[in-house]
RNA sequence: GUCCCCAUCGUCUAGCCCGGUCCAGGACAUCGGCCUUUCACGCCGACGACACCGGUUCAAAUCCGGUUGGGGACGCCA
């Protein structure tokens, strides 16, 4: 069987945004699952909007996704040669013709054709007129006016078209430069794409471009056109629906493999299951499971699917990964040993990298705040006894840590009569500043035991100020 | 306007192709409970959908037609 290549060919004008990186995971999922190759290219040929930036900016993307890609990236600007050489053979085998209406008159045609209630489509006025190559010429395609042509859809079936539906699409700007739909069948053909994953906004361009795989004698790749991501008021997602760059998530705190496996859920399923390790998306991905409708994309699961993630990773992975994010904040340098433990602590109970950065501020600083409310409710003269009696028992404590640490509370709790419970908090305050945090004694295994005694004899002296 | 696509809980979806096992299953979110030194995690439970109308059939979420709603395309953008 033949090798199965695909392709993601993003137009470097923006940022890599949610919709197309799902069109790129689809892409170098199907590739992957059939030990084929997966091809970039870059679809510059719109000079006006295309950005180095841009470009940098989707490698970033697709790099942080971890989306290897085999082949490219290509540049079609810079294959300009390849298709001019096959758009002369479109002209010379009477598929392709010279039209010199100026884009101005187009435009006003249009207009008037959309005013009127009609197709806008061309009304090929330089058909016939045999024009040769010229200034400010576009070179069209000859479609053909009667007919269908019928694409069988991976993902959406048999879809039948009209021809007389289309018009005659320019091939070659005035420029020089190929449009999209030539291009990419040019691009698809010589890079020998197999498979054409794309979102469901390119249905109606399908038939055009199959036109020209026909007439130019080229065998037909198999599409799959996979619905449109939208944003929570159904329009198709973009800025006005906040976040959709990808980088954005990695900037809000999110794993890659929180976003991908968010992002392959969206139109795709296998059963009832929701996590999936890579390995198992490239051995149960098939196109044949992605649905026909369009889905709306939400934080809601992404943050679950972070936290779950989160949680999963080894301490000292989340000790690189939110390096980035504590050196956003005033910090001071810790050893990765205590950044381990403290982020241990931290991973049941937040959902991004972010929360995470922040809910540890407690270790790292070295003076605390308390929260006045919190302090004001727990820190209170019946204290006194507890810290005291705590602080020297934690000083003749032998080894400091989880296990050791809680009989101390227990037998200290009995001794002065309180509930566990009672005490607890007001030494949460001391710790933390807070009343909300990891469990008490595995705090205080981190934060060891010079800090701790250190902060209750703080706690002592607001005790005293009141 | 013309053409094309789509339609199951608030959201992501399973089921639909090959009608009965579905008074529709899972997940997120929400609410309640359990666990518990707080907050979480975890566990248990609740809420909640086949867009509508007609047809075919003994039987329809599943097949057919229409309606409505949503989306897409109609560029010398991609």
């Amino acid at each position: 069987m033949e090798q199965v290549i695909t392709r993601f060919p993003p137009s470097p004008t923006g940022a890599l945004h949610i919709g197309g990186a799902r069109t790129a995971l689809f892409n170098w999922l199907f590739a992957r699952s059939l030990g084929g190759r997966f091809v970039l290219r870059i679809e510059d040929t719109d000079v006006e909007r295309s950005t180095e930036e841009s470009v940098k900016a989707i490698l970033d993307a697709m790099e942080w996704l971890d989306l290897g890609w085999d082949e490219g990236p290509y540049f079609q600007t810079h294959r300009l040669a390849v298709y001019r050489q096959y758009a002369r053979q479109l002209l010379d085998s009477g598929h392709a013709y010279w039209c010199e209406c100026s884009a101005e008159e187009l435009e006003v045609r249009r207009g008037q054709a959309l005013a009127e209630g009609r197709k806008p489509k061309y009304d090929g006025s330089c058909r016939s007129k045999g024009l040769g190559e010229g200034a400010n010429r576009v070179l069209r395609f000859r479609t053909p006016e009667t007919g269908t042509t019928l694409l069988r859809d991976i993902v959406k079936g048999a879809i039948e078209f009209d021809n007389a539906e289309l018009d005659d699409l320019v091939i070659l700007k005035s420029d020089g430069i190929p449009t999209y739909n030539f291009a990419v069948v040019i691009d698809d053909i010589t890079m020998g794409i197999t498979h054409v994953i794309r979102g469901d906004d390119h249905v109606n361009n399908t038939p055009r471009q199959i036109l020209i795989y026909r007439a130019l004698g080229a065998k037909l790749p198999e599409f799959g056109h996979v619905p449109m991501i939208h944003g929570e008021d159904r329009s198709p997602l973009s800025k006005r629906h906040g976040a959709t760059s990808v980088m954005e998530y990695k900037r809000m705190g999110f794993l890659p493999e929180a976003l991908l496996n968010c992002l392959v859920r969206l139109g795709w399923s296998h059963g009832d299951q929701e996590i999936f390790t890579r390995d198992e998306l490239i051995e149960k991905f098939t196109l044949e499971n992605v649905g026909k409708s369009p889905s709306i994309f939400t934080m809601e699961k992404l943050l679950w699917l972070n936290a779950h993630y989160i949680k999963e990773k080894r301490p000292e992975e989340l000790v690189e990964l939110l390096r980035p994010f504590a050196a956003l904040r005033d910090y001071p340098h810790k050893s990765d040993g205590f950044l381990a433990g403290a982020i241990r602590t931290l991973q049941p109970r937040t959902h991004t990298l972010v929360e995470m950065a922040d809910a540890m501020r407690f270790y790292m600083v070295d003076e605390i705040q308390f929260e006045p409310e919190a302090a004001v409710k727990f820190l209170t003269a019946d204290m006194r006894e507890v810290f005291g009696r705590l602080i020297s028992e934690l000083s003749a404590l032998e080894t400091f840590d989880e296990t050791s640490l809680e009989p101390v509370f227990r037998t200290t709790a009995e001794d002065l009569k309180v509930k566990l419970g009672k005490i607890a908090q007001p030494v949460r305050v001391a710790l933390t500043g807070g009343t909300k945090s990891p469990g008490l004694f595995e705090i205080m295994e981190v934060l060891g035991r010079e800090t701790v005694i250190a902060r209750l004899k703080k706690g002592l002296e607001y005790i005293a100020g009141n």
